[in-house]
DNA sequence: CAGAATCCTTTTTGATACTG
DNA sequence: CAGTATCAAAAAGGATTCTG
């Protein structure tokens, strides 16, 4: 063949690229600017709010707490809260978390390997 | 051991998550809303604007352009122009683009394959 | 400590109209 | 056809303050 396609992706209907597709609102929450970050961060260790917060530099409380919420509802992120005063919370990734976290993490160290390879940025504004 | 972590991530030191990383840049791109789903759209196909505008539902004229600059000045798709009026331009994946193009269909088969056991939407406006 | 609430700034995004 | 230019709307993000 003359024409270079990634075979695998050939015959997969990827239903993602259809507008109403529910998967495409998952995608979106784990390929969300630090749904990503939060993932791979969870990943490594389970980590308090504060933790969390430091591992993911630049990260805001506001962002931090509200993309784990979603990442909650998505059932890929356990907030565990013992019952204690002072609070004391800490997050984990669920199975499925795992899961996702695992491809999530493929694709990061693959950038990080290929940075070389890779153009930066050739973006100026005009 | 008693705590589940991603034995993978563990001794990966997880560049993404500095602030100042150039992959973070990187990553940022490739997931960015739309970057998704140009990459698996053109995995599947060389398509041009019009085409892989209508591929990627909902995706507007502006957005298509302007990620698609994106990935190309990151040196994952590739823009050719023939010569000819009226103007013909189509777009396909570099051999970079693939590799990416790989992982990311992989994150977004693995979604739509457990659609039913993550959650739905648990959000809903106060 | 964890995070909710509030206020405000910055980006992103989408229609629409226009051009080579 | 393949975009670019422009403008307004919407969303995301950040800083700060406050509470159980």
């Amino acid at each position: 063949m003359h024409k270079q396609t990634f075979a695998d992706a050939q015959h997969w209907p990827a239903n993602v690229l259809a507008q109403d597709c529910p998967s495409r609102v998952i995608l979106q929450h784990v390929t969300s600017r630090w749904g990503t970050l939060i993932l791979i961060a969870l990943a490594e260790d389970t980590l308090r709010f504060a933790n969390l917060r430091r591992r993911v530099q630049g990260i805001s409380e506001r962002m931090l707490a509200q993309t784990l919420q979603v990442l909650e509802s998505d059932g890929l992120v356990h907030r565990h809260a013992h019952d204690v005063v002072p609070p004391h919370v800490d997050y984990r990734l669920t199975p499925l978390g795992f899961e996702v976290a695992a491809r999530v993490i493929d694709l990061a160290r693959w950038i990080e390997g290929n940075l070389d390879r890779l153009k930066q940025e050739g973006q100026t504004a005009p």
